[in-house]
DNA sequence: CATGAATGAGAATTCATTCAT
DNA sequence: GATGAATGAATTCTCATTCAT
């Protein structure tokens, strides 16, 4: 075997342990799988990773790292809390398509019994989970949200809501679109699933409108 | 040990089960943790269970024919799509008191890859939440949510919810009352986030003709 | 259940047993299986059986006793070594048409290190086979079969050698006459498998005139 | 255990396996009995072997590998076609003198119910087999043997009927010299059981011939 | 007689981790 | 730095047999 700079090793071992953790259980995955994926043995690993745990610890840290930097720049590019909801709940439905069992991964490992909080996927995800708190918390503060909204709440049924339904509707097989779905799930919750019996007249108006838009799109599109 | 009625033999090896299943992940549970647990030896468990796996599939077979049970006749003596979802909800919440340790375990269970669906907690799962879906889907037809609700979507988000927050509330160590924590998500969830909900709708219409009006301009200068 | 008479109950336990012990080796066998069969539970077989040693030792007993009461009379109205030798290679390959895995199961049975000699097996066996022994004794007694026959040889490379090639046969999936083929059997070993057998006699006699003839010049010179 | 040279550590584990293959039936050898004799823990036999089976099968074709190294070029060296077969029993016998046990094994193993063809030893044995039936195709085509003869029958009579009576005459307690019983087999097989088969004037000669060479020998010891 | 729940010893197999080379 | 042989503890599961009912 050739000479291999040691952050070559690395992140191989630690693209096969993703693989690995990814497709099996924690316990069910195997330090010698994942060494036969890194083309190893399983004594190497230790040399990078302290154990087992350590290194699916670095997968994810490697996992929010990527996504935290993903997100922070274009987070800052997008002004109006709607758009930026849009943004972030486009992005984490976007999880789930470029590796679904990743985000099952995840919370599986979250609800390990007793030994998540104040583990090292904890404070990872509360550093990622952040980017929402602030966005609702700005939002409140700029008079688009309500004034009485628990920020806390809110964040939790955003992503509590949108990794329950992206996990079934995988299990449905269903492919979607996730700005679309990311739509139709920010405006059902900052407009509300209730009905308006008094607002029948704007809602008449509202489906002209839509009727309008259309065909100016197909007239644009003819020309 | 001396003979025993089968059926209390049996529901102290689902107590045992439960109690362990509960305390570690599924791989981590022993069978002679359980064994011992029970009074009893392996061998014993085996006359009762033909393998681990469906001594867990029991398990939570027991807890969703309780969860069934209780849910059915009280949902039958509300009616109104806002109460009974307040009642849905603060049921859901409370199961986060009673055993949030088996909250945990049914969702890290339903994120194994590949073994969820088609699974007997699949299966449990579907039916406890059609008394959402149905309520969601009741409440459509009765003019009271949204002709274009995405039940499904909307309960998903629901449960999806509801648990994320409820689990991490219990990380930070904070009680809450089920029925008031209802109070509020149902309120957010039927009437939505947006400031002024009821003049929300006017405001999307506004900005869309807003939009109309600049593209026709732009139209009539092209021609 | 209703009252059974105890044969019967013993009856379908061997026929249970036979079953099993044939379709599996012995210690993959097991009585709850065996009494599942029979339509019993496991208790009940041992007020009939000591052990399971006992039920195998019984289910051969069974089916030599069987064999050697149907060969016994057949035997007897047969005259001729030739034709007694075409009906007990018949009869023996009759065995494996009729239950192939029982054949194998005494050959797995009597093969167990330490244990055949003097073990019931063995003695059901003896008996069985002693209808073969006898009748070569008396074709050589009768100058039917040659006087320097070792007949106990004789008997061993008949079974040993039917039971091989019924073995294989099956697994060539393929079906015979056992009539047909112990004519063949008992031909090639009476009459030899050397090139011109009308000659062969012939040699040896030759090759015996020679050393009398050499013997006798010895002896003349002797004089 | 200090570090081992990787061949040494693999053939004390085979030549454990072997003594307690051959002494126990399959099921009842134990591979923490055979790391015990081979000095190791249970685990460092799955290093070199992936299950039980494995090793039986790595046993049996140590054994086979050996035997046919063995007997392919002394085969070689001999010609006559009845020369070649007294040296294939007699290599045949040697096999239940040098390792009666290991004879049984093979047998008990070559009898396991629906798992013999296709396995392993199915292949070693028809290697192995391979060599008597090609001497047998070769006598017929060189007219030493008869021309219908049936080589796939001669050559299972013949191993079937030595195993069959190595095995009795070891339960016998007797000692045998396998030169000797190889030679009376070839003739018994060869020339034939029958007394003067079809020629009556050939057989009254032939015994007239015989009550010389008595009377020769008589006259010859009176001196 | 029949039952069948309970036993308890033992089986194969897996695997994270270590450490001498 | 990499290796990979060895460990040894732990795991699930099986089953002949017993005996109180």
């Amino acid at each position: 075997m050739p000479r291999r700079r040691k952050a070559a090793r690395s992140s191989e071992i630690l693209a096969a342990a993703r693989e690995v953790f990814t497709a099996r259980s924690y316990e069910e995955a195997s330090i010698s799988e994942i060494a036969a994926l890194a083309g190893c043995v399983e004594g190497t690993i230790y040399t990078y990773f302290r154990n087992k745990r350590e290194l699916l610890d670095a997968v994810l840290a490697a996992f929010f790292d990527a996504l935290v930097d993903d997100v922070a720049p274009r987070l800052d590019a997008i002004h109006g809390t709607r758009d930026r909801l849009r943004f972030l709940v486009a992005r984490h439905l976007q999880i789930s398509l470029d590796d679904p069992a990743l985000g099952a991964l995840i919370v599986r490992e979250s609800r390990r019994q007793g030994a998540y909080f104040g583990s090292k996927l904890h404070e990872l995800n509360r550093r990622y989970s952040r980017f929402l708190q602030q966005t609702l918390e700005e939002g409140v503060r700029r008079g688009e949200l309500r004034a009485d909204l628990n920020c806390a709440l809110a964040r939790d049924l955003i992503f509590g809501g949108i990794e329950h339904w992206a996990f079934n509707e995988r299990g449905r097989r269903r492919a979607f679109e996730p700005a679309a779905v990311a739509d139709t799930i920010v405006g059902m919750l900052l407009d509300g699933w209730a009905a308006s019996p008094q607002d029948a007249p704007l809602a008449v108006l509202s489906r002209r409108v839509d009727r309008l838009e259309a065909s100016l799109r197909q007239t644009g599109r003819r020309k």
